[in-house]
DNA sequence: TCCGTAAGATACGATCCGTATCTTCACAGG
DNA sequence: CCTGTGAAGATACGGATCGTATCTTACGGA
C-alpha cells in the first residue's frame, strides 16, 4: 500500500481513501486491534492527516461505518406483516453482522460518555431502522388493514429493533430461528393484544 | 491508603481488600479510567499481586462487580404475575444502575473477543437474573395457575431481562414508565398469547 | 513562476498494559 | 524458639498506542 512518491491526494479523494483503508483494516484485524497508525499506513499516509479530519479513533470509526452501511434500503413487500417483519429483522441482522458485535459494543462504549458523538451515532445509524420499520413495514400493514395507527405505541414501534439489537450485543448474532421466535412469540402477540388482525 | 509497614495481609483478606479498592476506584474515576496501578495503590499493594489473582483488567472488574452486586435476592411475592414482573425488572434496573451503562458496555466489549472471560461474565452476572426470574417469578405464577410450564419458551424466559438490559445499554436507564410499558405492552401479551391467564 | 496550504514523514511525551526480578515478611513445621 | 518456604510488596522494564509537535515537500491557484 505504498504510494508513488510523486502523487499526493487531497480533499475528498484522500478522505475516501482513508475511510476505505479504515474499513479494510477493520475487516482484517477487528475493532479492538485497529490502530490509527495501521489505517494511516494502509492508506499510504500518516497519523496527522487522520487527526486533521477526525478528532479521535472512535470518530473515525463512526464515519467509516456510516460511510459503508448501505443507506435507506427498502424492505420488500412480502404481502403480510409477518413476512415484512422477518424481512426487516433479517436486514437489521445483516447490517449488524457487517459491523460486528465487538465494534458495536466498542463504539457504544466509547460514545456513551460523549453526548455529541452519541447523537451523531443515533441519528446516523440507530434511529434509521426504526424509521424504516415504521414508514415501511408498519404503514403497509395499516394499509392492508392488519394494523391500526392506534395500536402502535412508541414501545411497539421500537420493539423489533430492540430485540434484534439486544440479541446481537449480548449473543453476537441472531439466527434465523431467533428472528422467527421474536416475531411469532413476542412482536406479533404484542401487536395482536392491542387489536391488530394478523 | 498507605498501609502500615509491618502488616501484610494474605489470602481472603487481601483479596477482599483489593475488590473493595477496585470498587472504590471504579466509583470514583469510572470504568474507562480505571487502571490496575490505581487499584493496587488504593489497596495498598502492587500490580503483580493483582495479576496473580486475575489474568486481566476486565476479569478483575467482573469479579469486583460480581462481589458487589447483592446476590440471590428474592423477588417479593406481590400476589400477581404482573406485580412480580415489575418487581423483577425494577431489581434488574437497580443492579444495572449500580454498574452503570459505561461499565456494562465496556465489560461486554472487552469480553466479546475472549470466550473465557465471557463465560465468567455470564455465569456471574447475566444468567443469574434469568434464573431468579424463572425460579421465582414464573414458578410462583405457575403455582397460582396464571401460567403453565408449557407456555414458557426459552425466548419468553429471557424476554424480561433482555428488554431491560437493552433499554439500559442503549438509553442508559430504564424509567418506571418504561418498565410498565415492557410488562403491559410486551411481556404479558406475549405470555397470554401462549395461554397464560393473567 | 511563486507562494500558501495541506500532505506526508518522523519523533516525541504520556499512559497503561502485563511481566520479570528482587527483597521482605508471615506462617508452619520441627 | 528457630528456620525454611512461599506469598506479599516494591520496582523496573518492554511494548503498544494514543494524540501532538515539528519539519520538509509537493500540489495548485494567482
Amino acid at each position: 500500500m505504498k504510494r508513488k512518491a510523486t502523487s499526493r491526494r487531497r480533499g475528498e479523494e484522500l478522505e475516501q481513501a482513508i475511510l476505505d483503508a479504515a474499513w479494510a483494516e477493520f475487516s482484517e484485524v477487528g475493532f479492538a486491534r485497529l490502530t490509527m497508525e495501521g489505517v494511516a499506513k494502509r492508506a499510504g499516509t500518516s497519523k496527522p492527516v487522520l487527526y486533521r479530519r477526525w478528532p479521535s479513533r472512535v470518530e473515525l470509526l463512526i464515519a467509516c461505518v456510516a460511510n459503508r452501511i448501505p443507506r435507506a434500503e427498502l424492505i420488500p413487500d412480502t404481502g403480510s406483516l409477518r413476512g415484512d417483519l422477518v424481512a426487516l429483522l433479517t436486514l437489521a441482522r445483516e447490517r449488524m453482522r457487517l459491523i460486528g458485535q465487538g465494534a458495536m459494543l466498542g463504539i457504544l462504549a466509547e460514545v456513551s460518555a460523549d453526548p455529541v458523538a452519541r447523537n451523531a451515532l443515533f441519528a446516523g445509524l440507530i434511529d434509521e431502522l426504526v424509521t424504516l420499520l415504521y414508514a415501511g413495514v408498519y404503514q403497509r400493514a395499516i394499509a392492508r388493514g392488519e394494523l391500526d395507527e392506534a395500536h402502535l405505541t412508541p414501545r411497539l414501534r421500537r420493539l423489533p429493533t430492540d430485540l434484534v439489537r439486544n440479541e446481537f450485543l449480548v449473543f453476537s448474532d441472531a439466527s434465523d430461528t431467533a428472528i422467527d421466535e421474536m416475531v411469532d412469540e413476542v412482536i406479533l402477540p404484542a401487536l395482536r393484544a392491542r387489536g391488530a388482525r394478523t
